[in-house]
RNA sequence: GGCGCCGUGGCCGAGAGGUUAGGCAGAGGCCUGCAAAGCCUCGUACAGCGGUUCGAAUCCGCUCGGCGCCUCCA
């Protein structure tokens, strides 16, 4: 298997099974639910996920939770911890909606902390970070590869990263450092104690102390949004390396999602939650709208492509319906040449159909299935006394009453079910 | 301004030097008492302009347009 990796800019090949393929995505920054853009990268890690245990690999997905933010500070002055923990239980409750299961691991900055100030001590051991009025900074001049995965190798310029509070600039050596660790100041209401003082994490340093400690000092996949590339992925790589670890092998990014032709953020307040996304569209066209686009790719949110994608349910849907399982050998063959190649989904889902047209049942319900559809393949079975109505209908055409017949469709679809006449009697479907 | 990504038929969206992508919507037909579902038929698309080539949507260059990152962000 093949997937596309930033970091060399091409196509890299996976090690066989059974790997390990040791993964860890970036999760949210939890300070309110999650919206669908959010849900991406979950989506697509549980999928890989999935689908490489399907290939026999052993696998090892660790998700974090940033639960210490400025953010966070912010959206509850005074309270920030209790929003952190609600909205985590939030994260897990909405993205439980999509049925995939979990990763394996799942990690909080704050149950990390100590292993945070461990790497930040290394670091000022190494010479790669140094104290500077209660923060400590990292030294970018000492990392030569800084900006190799983001492009901006050697472009003083586009390197400039200056502090996210201007304050702190006097601080640094150099405006590119940024800060591992921040001295507590006044309004924030969590704080842990370190070698240099009160405080708390910086952002990108919990990633590396999470990734080292469920995965180990190498791992094969980083992933998480494209937007995360720089600067947080890139001094998450600046950080491991420069304590001595290999850190990721690749690093997948996915597209962003678009919302009225922009992207989707909090912090352009254009959101649509991922509960409410499933409360009005259902799993199953959500996970089928994020089938439809290769993952690199942007991708729009919209009622007409969520109308699109709930029209390819039903179809798969009426594929099921009074249908009887026949044995069949799955073609995993046909599945593995379109994923095995950079997980290409929308080749999968167009599979999936030709799986359908074809009468491959059993192919279409394990690649269902792999996706978290299974559900569509599962014909729901109507309430005893419709099938009586059914059945009275079904009578009633036999002795050509058919008001009384078009009387008794009507009264099963006020129910919200539908007949259907088939050769040898009827059908019913939920509505 | 710098670093990247992308422009495919009404819509979504793969593909990638010569061969039908697929789906959604639409039209016609078959089936049906009527429907629904299903099936069949119908679109000759690849931003524009140059270039390379026997041949380009696919390679190269330029132009136009869109998007992301460079500041918290999946």
């Amino acid at each position: 298997m093949r997937l596309f990796d930033t970091y060399t800019r091409g196509l890299v090949e996976l090690p066989s099974p059974p790997g390990p393929i040791r993964m860890y995505f970036c999760g949210p920054t939890v300070y309110q639910r999650i919206h669908i853009g959010n849900a991406r990268p979950f989506v697509l890690s549980m999928w890989l996920k999935r689908w490489l245990e399907q290939n026999g690999y052993e696998v090892r997905l660790a998700e974090n939770i940033t639960d210490i933010n400025d953010k966070i500070y912010t959206a509850a002055p005074g309270h920030s911890a209790e929003l952190a923990t609600q909205a985590s239980r939030w994260y897990v409750e909405d993205t439980d909606l999509l049925g995939l299961g979990r990763p394996d691991h799942e990690p909080k900055a704050t149950e990390t902390v100590p292993e945070i100030v461990d790497l930040i001590g290394k670091l000022i051991d190494r010479g790669l970070a140094y104290p500077a009025g209660g923060d400590v900074y990292f030294r970018v001049a000492a990392f030569p590869d800084y900006g190799r995965l983001s492009g901006r190798l050697g472009d003083d310029e586009a390197l400039r990263n200056p502090s996210e509070e201007p304050e702190r600039a006097e601080l640094k050596e150099d405006p590119r450092d940024f800060a591992l660790w921040k001295a507590h100041k006044e309004g924030e209401d969590t704080v842990w104690e370190s070698p240099w003082g009160p405080g708390r994490p910086g952002w990108h340093i919990e990633c590396s102390a999470m990734a080292e400690k469920f995965l180990g000092q190498v791992f094969e996949i980083h992933g998480g949004g494209n937007d995360l590339i720089f600067p947080h992925h890139e001094n998450e790589l600046a950080q491991s390396r420069g304590a001595g670890s290999e850190f990721a092998r690749m690093w997948m990014h996915n597209g962003m999602l678009q919302l009225t032709g922009e992207k989707m953020a909090k912090s352009l307040g254009n959101i649509v939650s991922l509960r409410e996304a499933v409360q009005e569209w259902g799993r199953e066209t959500i996970l089928l709208y994020f089938m439809s686009a290769h993952w690199r790719k942007p991708i729009d949110f919209s009622d007409e492509v969520l109308a699109q994608a709930s029209a390819q349910a039903e179809t798969f849907r009426n594929h099921f319906v009074g249908l009887e399982a026949e044995p069949e050998e799955i073609d995993r063959q046909a599945l593995a040449r379109v994923l095995d190649d950079d997980f290409n989904t929308p080749e999968a889902l167009a599979l999936f159909h030709d799986w359908r047209a074809r009468g491959r049942t059993a192919s279409l319900r394990w690649g269902l299935e792999l996706f978290g559809l299974g559900e569509l393949a599962e014909a729901a079975a109507a309430p005893a006394d419709l099938v009586a109505l059914a059945e009275k209908r079904r009578e009633a055409r036999a002795s050509r009453d058919f008001d009384e017949a078009d009387r008794l469709r009507v009264e099963i679809e006020d129910q919200g079910w539908e007949v259907r006449d088939v050769a040898d009697g009827f059908e019913l479907v939920p509505k």
